[in-house]
DNA sequence: TTGTGTATATTCACTAGTCGGTATACTTAG
DNA sequence: CTAAGTATACCGACTAGTGAATATACACAA
């Protein structure tokens, strides 16, 4: 039975983490990542039942950094409510223009796997963008919005129609442009203090 | 030289479009698309150089089908142009509800094909979108819509948002939040004339 | 201190099947 | 006779997953 902390488990997520999210799932073999982890397919399948508990815990390392990542940006954003909401698409936009961002995995693990709406890394993501969301109206209550939970899932919709069309056009213009619309939204639910 | 317009092609495309949608690309192999479409592998590389050419013309087929589809949701609307927007939304969460459904197939491919920005099928998928997107700011305009082209984009940003969030939770009720929120951006965007 | 048992962790070599793509030959319509 | 279109059969490379042997490390008894 191995350990879950393993270190080398550890070093096989690592290496799938790198290889899933640069190439996507379905274009990466268990081998390459055996490989890219420097040890043996065999001893991959000893610390992993299968390729898709592998994807799963792929995605389940990505939870935590992401989320706190976010919160980061809003939190260091000295302005209003809408401005810290902006601040998120804005740093969102920066991470798009480097050459190495290939838009979120969780969203391109669950199209890759349309199909297969049960699978354990569709799950894993689900959970992940629900935290988010729930975060993000905790973040967004506390500073007089009408109703945050409300407004946080229009903005999860603005940022991940960000992530998506972003594949498609490369264009960060879009990512901005969700980033207005995100503020527009704040400022229509917090009522004028005059 | 293969004829472009030839009832075989067509077959093969027919053949391509509902295995490529419902399983994904990378998961539907040349030989099961050759098979559905009644013929051998061999004559489907007879009228396809290649099978990145055979899922650029799968999408290219979805492009006026998807613009139709939509154009007649938002006109056959009754109510005013905050209304017709929010009615290509409902619609949609009534086709997501359909057992069949798997998403938007441009996004889901541009999504599986993420480490190849260049493939031609992506540069397809970038066309039909903008088409899109241009069609619904001429739609917008003439009903007294400041800027239709940045709403046209909220919009936009919208419904793929919808598309993608709806392939992690499954959830039709983040379609009709999206449908609200770009309900209010484009009531942000439109002057009162009382 | 030495020897033995045991659980964890790792390797090599392999299976059975699938992949995209093609060489060659046949059919059929003009 | 020719050329477009279709079929059979095949290629080498790759796929996820496994069987059996082995290395390592530590526990405990003599």
């Amino acid at each position: 039975m191995p350990e879950a902390q393993s270190p080398t488990r550890k070093r096989i997520v690592d290496a799938a983490t790198r290889l899933f999210y640069a190439e996507g799932i379905g274009r990466v073999s268990v081998d390459a990542v055996a490989e890219k982890a420097g040890l043996t397919k065999r001893t991959l399948y000893y610390h992993f039942k299968s390729k898709d508990d592998l994807i799963a815990a792929y995605l389940d390392g990505r939870d935590q950094p992401n989320l706190k990542r976010m919160a980061g940006w809003f939190e260091a954003d000295q302005g209003g409510v809408d401005s810290k909401v902006e601040a998120i698409f804005a740093n969102l936009a920066v991470a798009a223009r480097h050459p190495k961002w290939k838009g979120c995995g969780f969203l391109r693990t669950a199209a890759e796997l349309a199909s297969m709406p049960g699978h354990p890394a569709v799950k894993v993501g689900s959970r992940h963008k629900s935290n988010f969301e729930a975060w993000l109206a905790g973040a967004l209550s506390g500073h007089g919005i009408e109703e945050p939970e409300v407004v946080a899932r229009e903005i999860v919709l603005l940022i991940d129609g960000s992530f998506s069309i972003m594949l498609i056009h490369r264009n960060p213009d879009y990512i901005e442009a969700a980033g207005r619309a995100a503020a527009t939204l704040v400022r229509a639910r917090t009522p004028d203090r005059d």
